[in-house]
DNA sequence: GTCTATAGCATGATAGAC
DNA sequence: GTCTATCATGCTATAGAC
């Protein structure tokens, strides 16, 4: 059972994540971090000896986490999955606009700033979109083959981080409304010409 | 015609797009890209009096007009539509390889860090953006019909952005050309609803 | 153990020598 | 005009007071 009141190290974590989701790695300062949270410097190195590194590290892990969570349960409980993965689309252009576009996503901010120059963070964040492919492929799988289901999954994850980039850039939730129409419309043809349920393994093909 | 040689000037932005799109803008020090463009470091206030904001927003929009003519000249001439995004995915992949996965989309990765940080840069991203957009639309707009083309130009530069995002963050070529067969499908059905070339107008119903 | 002060270094920007 | 030396400020990381 958690504490009432957030932990210095909870709130350095989330204080971290939110930074380093706006402001980027490389642009966000242990200073700011630890100002921004109402705790100590020290605290940081305290909780994180291996400084910068390790922070980000545990933050993207941990936000990698919470955001599977969040979309898997957008996700679930809904019979047809174009439509579940066009209500998730549009749940995120509501939250991106309401967020005045600042809260996106902290893994692909941070993957593009350190992947050729921290390979510690590079792998942490390929950690993250892989475990995203695999939940999501499960979840497709309910309604196609394996491997279309992992293309699939693939595919979600790729137009949502693009329509993040455009929707930020152009501080308009439209690109994602697109995205999610797209991802439907891609979703929908994948599951009609690989019909559901039935545990019959091997190639498709629509004759 | 430009100097054999290229001009201070020149290299001073070649040099920036390149450290941009490896390392990021606020990854990048105006003293790294002097020193690797073999420039004095003060030919960069010489050139842009504007300091690291105008030299970025510079590079920003000279390298969006570089990428558009190198997609556009990948695309064109090629009679099926579905085919040749499918061949500029597969011509991507195998760029980013052959570069270490270092060197993908300087645009993308400079809009997530400063989209909430500096609003000038966040407008020349988005200009940026919004010119591939149109190109790629009236490329499209060959096959269907001008709304459903704006739809398959932003969703293609929406996938190959994330794509870029997984293939360099997993050092793998794989999302790039998963996206490219996604891609693929979604131009290939839009244009299958959508007949070609006839001047007519208004709403398309398949029946 | 918690926190402060500071070291050592890099940054963006500028002033001024040549 | 071209370039160098330097400024003030920020960073990450650490040492050590309490």
């Amino acid at each position: 059972m958690p504490p009432p009141t957030p932990s210095n190290r909870a709130r350095i974590e989330s204080t971290a994540a939110r930074l380093f989701r706006r402001n980027g790695y490389t642009g966000t300062g242990l200073k700011q971090i630890s100002a921004d949270a109402g705790a100590p410097f020290g605290s940081i190195y305290h909780h994180f000896p291996g400084g910068k590194q390790q922070l980000a590290e545990t933050v993207i892990r941990s936000t990698g986490r919470e955001y599977l969570d969040l979309v898997l349960g957008l996700l679930d409980g809904d019979p047809d999955p174009a439509a579940a993965v066009h209500r998730a689309f549009e749940a995120a252009a509501t939250d991106l606009a309401a967020a005045d576009y600042a809260d996106a996503c902290t893994i692909a901010t941070v993957a593009l700033e350190v992947a050729s120059t921290d390979e510690v963070l590079r792998v942490a964040t390929a950690d993250v979109f892989e475990t995203w492919v695999q939940a999501l492929a499960e979840w497709f799988g309910t309604w196609c083959d394996s491997g279309v289901a992992r293309e699939l999954a693939q595919s979600t994850i790729m137009i949502l981080e693009g329509a993040f980039v455009l929707s930020r850039a152009s501080r308009d939730p439209e690109p994602l409304l697109v995205a999610g129409r797209s991802m439907a419309a891609l979703v929908r043809a994948a599951v009609d010409q690989a019909p559901p349920g039935r545990p019959d393994h091997g190639h498709v093909r629509s004759s």
